[in-house]
DNA sequence: AGTTTCATGAGAATCATTATCAATTAGGCG
DNA sequence: CGCCTAATTGATAATGATTCTCATGAAACT
């Protein structure tokens, strides 16, 4: 056997084109602006190259109500701001909630756990634009 | 004008069904189910009655991996402890997220918050038969 | 009971996602 | 450097969930 994750043309593009932008996107959307940007890419590559960077951890994955969404985080536990307006995400450490969830675990004697916490609203810049 | 949201058999069936329940359950589950329990629904019916209940506030809506799934809970502002393998539900409060979310939004300026946390974990009867 | 309007259901349409499979390419090795 | 092998790609088809269409049936109101 030999190597095993292997550097392509197509995975670079994805993956450069996920350092450039701060918005959780769909496969489709990857795959339509890289297109628009002169990169030929096929659907079902963005598809299995996106699933896998997320089965690594090299990328996060949130599933909403548009499907599943990707992005280029910091590697450590995290969560996100989200602006429901113009998708602009920032990356929150929430010891807090850390620590609340490991005490509910514990009461209730859940084991393995795992939890997700997302926030979202309207940020500064879009409420001034949109509101007003 | 007349009424609005009429109260029909399928949508009463509907309702006592998710509320004999504590898990999070699909629309294509509650079909299968309510059919299966010799109640005939159709699907688009199914569909369309829990996305209206879910915009009433009526049911809870959890958009997941498997998809959109509901549930009928406690009419309060809460969250969701939830076994991996039994798909059991335990239902929160948790006023250290609600107070963290508050002060990470106001933070960073951002308005109109709403914020999801759930926690998945296994059971103690799941990881007693499952795990040894 | 009559009427008006909304809800239902069967099926078709849509749309995202995944599988199939032949052709291509990355990487290691001689 | 050029070959070999296995992993990757891409075009297309298949799948599967969700939504739409529209004729029929059932609530609510009088």
């Amino acid at each position: 056997m030999t190597g095993e994750i292997r550097r392509t043309r197509q995975r670079t593009h994805i993956w450069d084109y996920l350092g450039g932008t701060a918005e959780f996107l769909t496969a489709q959307q990857v795959h339509d602006r890289l297109r628009a940007g002169g990169t030929p890419v096929s659907l079902p590559t963005v598809y299995r190259t996106l699933a896998a960077m997320a089965e690594a951890g090299e990328v996060d994955q949130l599933v909403g109500e548009d499907g599943t969404a990707y992005r280029r985080c910091s590697p450590h536990h995290h969560h996100h701001l989200i602006c429901r307006v113009c998708g602009r995400t920032i990356e929150l450490t929430a010891d807090p909630v850390e620590a609340w969830a490991a005490e509910v675990a514990r009461a209730h004697g859940f084991t393995g756990i795992t939890h997700v916490t997302e926030i979202s609203g309207t940020c500064p810049a879009c409420s001034a634009s949109t509101g007003l």
